[in-house]
DNA sequence: CGGGATCCATGAAGATACTG
DNA sequence: CAGTATCTTCATGGATCCCG
């Protein structure tokens, strides 16, 4: 049993992990503004309401698939609005809420860190690689 | 032909898309501090430099090819410094650098962002939940 | 102690086809 | 138009073994 120590120890570490994290705000909100779509999604819909297709093609290269899983997750977290107009040619408008619009605004925020530390960190990036291999 | 119009059309997006996320300063921070190990990586060290085996024991649940992954990575874009000691059994301690303390408070803003909505979201969530699946 | 290298399972993303 | 269902592919994380 005692070569398993290591392995049990983490797993029981993972576990007691696993429960923090999910209960862990920052976790969720990580996770969220993480997704490649998520952010798109959210700044795409900045300016206004936008039906089905129009997201599709705004953020163009997402798949149907991806485009509803998405629209989903951030209508279960009350972040988008659905609303279907049940016309000849079915109708829905995707729409910020409010607590979407202030996740825009955060996601503002991040981008506005991007914009004034990309370049350091891409010269230590630049560095770095030149660092570790120099010849071919 | 025209039957490949549409697939091709995503494709086409799809490359235009890749080029343009590629030069985007926002999609680089926003994998970065989506990554599980990342932020939690990053508060291990915001109280002080630690050591190699220390950051594993913090962050509980996290295996050794990704605590040397993350760290790499945090190391190549100037986040995390490494120190290496050569002493007997070798020391290793990692730092956050100016940048990365600065990538720290952010995630502190959007720590906070997410302990001011989370109750919002998971009522959201809870009544999504209840509205689509009522019975058994 | 602090990793590097390798193999493998799993889950997510994409393409495709079909429906109300 | 606005999805849903299914299949396949592929990247990622994790376990393990080994070395300086």
């Amino acid at each position: 049993m005692a070569t398993m120590t290591a392995a049990e120890r983490r797993e029981r570490g993972r576990e007691a992990y696993d429960a923090y994290l999910a209960e862990c705000p920052s976790r969720h909100v990580l996770d969220r503004i993480g997704d490649k779509w998520v952010s798109l999604l959210l700044v795409a819909l900045a300016d206004g309401p936008r039906r089905y297709a129009e997201l599709g093609r705004a953020v163009a290269g997402v798949s149907q698939k991806m485009l509803t899983q998405t629209l989903r997750g951030l209508e279960r977290d009350g972040l988008v609005s659905r609303t279907v107009t049940p016309s000849v040619p079915a109708r829905v408008d995707y729409a910020l809420t409010p607590v979407g619009r202030s996740l825009v605004d955060l996601i503002g925020v991040i981008k506005v860190w991007a914009e004034g530390n990309i370049a350091a960190i891409e010269a230590a990036r630049t560095e770095y690689d030149a660092r570790e291999q120099p010849p071919a």
